[in-house]
DNA sequence: ATGAAAGCGCTAACAG
DNA sequence: CTGTTAGCGCTTTCAT
């Protein structure tokens, strides 16, 4: 193995001196740094990452806790981490992966072990069990996502109650005045997850100014749980114009039983999706969508981080825009009552 | 900071005490053990990891590389990552996530600079790009996947030409003389990727020896892309009773299409997928399907690469035997021609 | 069964 | 601008 021993030994210089050129902590004679450079090229040295963290007691390493749990979407998830890791590695530090599994000992572990300079943490509860370990660990975190508290936290997240809004407004412009929402999976409502809390929150409160009334029902994946809440809902509210999907996975099957049962979109039925882009995009039907920006909030909670981890920037909250993709699923609202 | 210099003081114990206990490299009487013990979680005592990577050259880090690319199913990705992470966990790992960005220079860095005892690979091309990368890297590797020579590797991969096999096979001895195939979409096969050519294989081997006519079209995700791809394939060969899906993001739309074209399934027309089991399973008409056992695949190379890291077990292949789910999509070949 | 001591490769503080 | 000198916290011989 090479090391910088050896460099600096080939270079005729102190071992100090490698190290600084490499850090740029002071200055150095151009002549000097370009036999140092030289030498090292010609050698192939790295530096060994466990000694530096030894001496520097920085390991250039971002922990990022990303639970997989039942009714998340899959494809949000590897877009945070792709965002995450190429972002970190922008910036030079590498990506330590966790997953659900191991809960709160996992951040004091890694921590406690200095495997990492920093977490990012996904899938936040409103009450997370992980927040504790957090607070109480030596080094900064974001959050992606945000609890019911985020005091002495940093966190980027939708604003999933402007998204909830923004939905209303545009159908209530439209003219709808009985909206349904096919919430997100009962499985994460039960988790007490904020973005479906919040987004709820930013419905009902558009519905309320707006006069307009709004129905909202947790459903599963799947093509037969889809089938039977639609009904539910054309039963319970059969004045319904516009639907809002909250769910993937609902999408897809959605679409599959408004056909079946002769509901032209966005004729009889209005459909807004606040899911995953790509989701709505790719749909046998493109539905109008505000997507989740999962790239740009994994970009920004490292960039917050590695801004923390420079001293600059304090912790606090940053709420991102929501945007309207208009794909053509929503119009007026139908005058008499839809087709059966 | 916590080190193990103070537990032993605490202790009343020499330092390579207390770290042979951590070990148990050698024996150690009950009493100064369990001392110890007691000192250890006394003091929240958590061994520093870049000291112990530099004192013993092994990190106790797996990486993972798994590039997201396009055409790629994220939910197998993600099953496979967090069977990887739960395994090493299992046995005392970490995992270091590398996404595809950096390619094969990720793996020269990681191993030059020790940040890992060794790799595991994803989405492996015929050719790919890293093999020499890990080939000349100090540490084991094992790709999930199959490059197109694999000497001096280690693979783990599903056995995608006995799957092609085994598809046609259900599917001759249900009648089908003509097979039509939806492939991977044109991006994944372009790339090479051995899983997509090896399918090929096995379906056309065991469609000569049947004696079955097997037409097969790369086919791209998407409702529309579906549908153009099913018109041309039922006018190249109207006599077509079954198709084979290749493709996750092709399951949906397909059902969608032979709805509206009414074609009956399996009455008019048998369906066989071989992709992720969760999309052939939840579909919104549960297909028979030959399931890639990503978390399997995971798990396995994990434990080969720690079989390897102790010294046991040298390089070399292993393939997954495919199973056959029987989800009612397939049945007996129609003797007059489809219903149109 | 235990202690003492020599590094592992690098950073950083201090001289010059 | 550069060399020297201590460690960082742990593992691992070699003695005892």
């Amino acid at each position: 193995m090479v090391t910088l021993a050896d460099v600096a030994r080939h270079a005729g210089v102190a071992a100090g001196t490698v190290s600084h050129v490499l850090s740029g902590k002071r200055s150095t004679s151009a002549a000097t740094r370009e036999r140092i450079q030289h030498g090292i090229e010609q050698l192939g040295y790295r530096p060994h990452a466990g000694a530096r963290a030894l001496a520097s007691s920085r390991t250039d390493v971002l922990a990022l806790m990303m639970p997989l749990r039942t009714g998340i979407h899959a494809p949000v998830l590897m877009e945070i981490a792709t965002a995450v890791t190429t972002t970190a590695r922008a910036h030079g530090y590498d990506v330590l992966l966790l997953t659900g599994e191991e809960g709160p000992e996992a951040i004091r572990r890694v921590d406690g072990s200095a495997l990492a300079d920093a977490f990012i943490v996904t899938d936040v509860g409103l009450d997370d069990p992980r927040l504790p370990s957090l607070k109480a660990a030596e080094r900064p975190s974001v959050l992606i996502g945000r609890p019911a508290d985020t005091s002495g936290l940093s966190c980027v997240d939708l604003d999933f109650e402007a998204a909830g809004a923004r939905c209303v407004d545009h159908l209530a412009a439209l003219g709808h005045r009985q909206i349904a929402v096919l919430g997100e999976p009962p499985a994460v409502c039960a988790r007490g997850t904020g973005s479906a809390e919040r987004t709820l929150r930013g419905l009902r409160t558009a519905a309320a100014a707006h006069g307009a009334g709004l129905l909202h029902r947790p459903t599963a994946a799947g093509h037969a749980a889809v089938a039977a809440m639609l009904t539910r809902v054309f039963e319970e509210r059969p004045a319904t114009t516009a639907l809002v999907v909250r769910n993937e996975a609902a999408v897809e099957p959605l679409l599959t039983v408004l056909r079946r049962d002769g509901r032209a979109v966005p004729e009889d039925v209005s459909l807004f999706a606040v899911c995953a882009g790509q989701s709505a995009a790719q749909a046998s039907a493109p539905l109008t969508s505000i997507g989740v920006p999962a790239q740009e909030m994994g970009r920004r909670a490292v960039e917050r981080l590695v801004a923390q981890l420079g001293g600059q920037e304090p912790p606090g909250t940053v709420l991102l825009a929501p945007e309207v993709d208009d794909r053509g699923s929503t119009g007026p609202a139908p005058t008499a009552a839809p087709a059966r």
